[in-house]
DNA sequence: GGACAAATGTTATATTGTAACGTCACCTGA
DNA sequence: TCAGGTGACGTTACAATATAACATTTGTCC
């Protein structure tokens, strides 16, 4: 699986405040955005929550929310924990779900459940759960934060008298990019 | 004893409904409703549907539908396996796998991504991706039919140019009957 | 019956995730 | 200053879930 270039483009511009969002939600990062802006912007806004919430992002997890964030794809816990091997180190799995945990249970990434896999949060700080759309083809998930989807999600369970704790929303399908090269193949336009 | 109904081959187009649905989308079903009669109803519409599609429901294939029915609560891969080694058999995961991709490509039972587990399709011949509640307190997961949270999701992917071919939704919380107990345990009510 | 495909058996292994306990660094209060 | 607690990480071992690859059996069709 193709990991998105690193950055190899320099970021040229000034450094952006770091609120500003890694990524839009509901938008497919374009194939030649300038990812280690993304990063960077993720790790800013990583840092900035947890100093705020008083808890530590130590080396581990911060390196793990790197090879998390090295693309726009999901990505495994044994792929991390392969990362994490580059180098000196020789770390175990216990080691990589704990930093998973951890940036799961402060918002900084999101599990896949249908992958088995693991994804920057594109809207960090915000508290909510994710609905991510995911293509078959080039792999990237991206993340929406549709209200309609919440609130037919929310009165479906009100009708049914259940209560939503965990909303588990993933939506496997074709990105319109991948779509677009596909039909290029069958009609050549 | 012989596997009367795989031989049947006739070409008959739709299957007759030979009885109501197995349970309710939608509704959690009731603490003391008639499982045997659940299972049953839901047995005879999987051979309804594999006679219409003139797919064999074969002996084990039968045995691991039983056994995914056998509650409301999603049940794993290596909880049937268990069952199927009852008797003389000594069953291995493959065996168990195959019968659960055999009746998820037929419609006649969904897997649960957030528990890696199976559940029976409440509304079996009906082309549809299931949208399920399951209450963290009694592992029971009611299958929902949403057409408002299809529409939502559809709106949300066509806004971002997506098309959808693997819905996942999937709702952990707790149903009416969980919060009612816990509430009698805290306020005495 | 013979040929072919579908279904299942069998062995081995891959992938994903946790339990349990040990070590170490750091903070904190007496 | 240091005893004791806590949080983070190391380490070992294993549990739980899933699949690859190939052999064998069963069913169907001519």
């Amino acid at each position: 699986m193709p990991i998105a270039t690193s950055s190899v483009r320099r970021a040229v511009s000034r450094p952006k405040p770091s609120s500003a969002a890694p990524v839009k939600p509901g938008v497919f990062p374009d194939a030649k955005h300038d990812h280690g802006a993304c990063v960077k912007s993720a790790l800013q806004r990583a840092e900035d929550i947890c100093t705020a919430k008083d808890v530590r992002l130590t080396q581990i997890r911060r390196q793990v929310f790197e090879l998390v964030w090295q693309s726009h794809n999901p990505v495994g816990a044994y792929d991390v924990l392969e990362g994490l091997r580059d180098g000196q180190r020789k770390a175990q799995p216990p080691t990589v779900y704990r930093a998973l945990d951890f940036l799961m249970e402060h918002g900084l990434i999101h599990r896949i459940e249908s992958l088995n896999a693991y994804i920057g949060c594109a809207v960090p700080g915000d508290e909510h759960a994710g609905q991510f759309l995911i293509c078959r083809d080039c792999g990237v998930a991206a993340e929406l934060l549709d209200k309609r989807i919440d609130d037919a999600i929310g009165k479906g369970a009100k009708a049914a008298g259940f209560s939503i704790e965990r909303p588990t929303v993933e939506l496997e399908g074709t990105c319109a990019h991948c779509r677009r090269i596909k039909r290029g193949h069958k009609h050549r336009d």
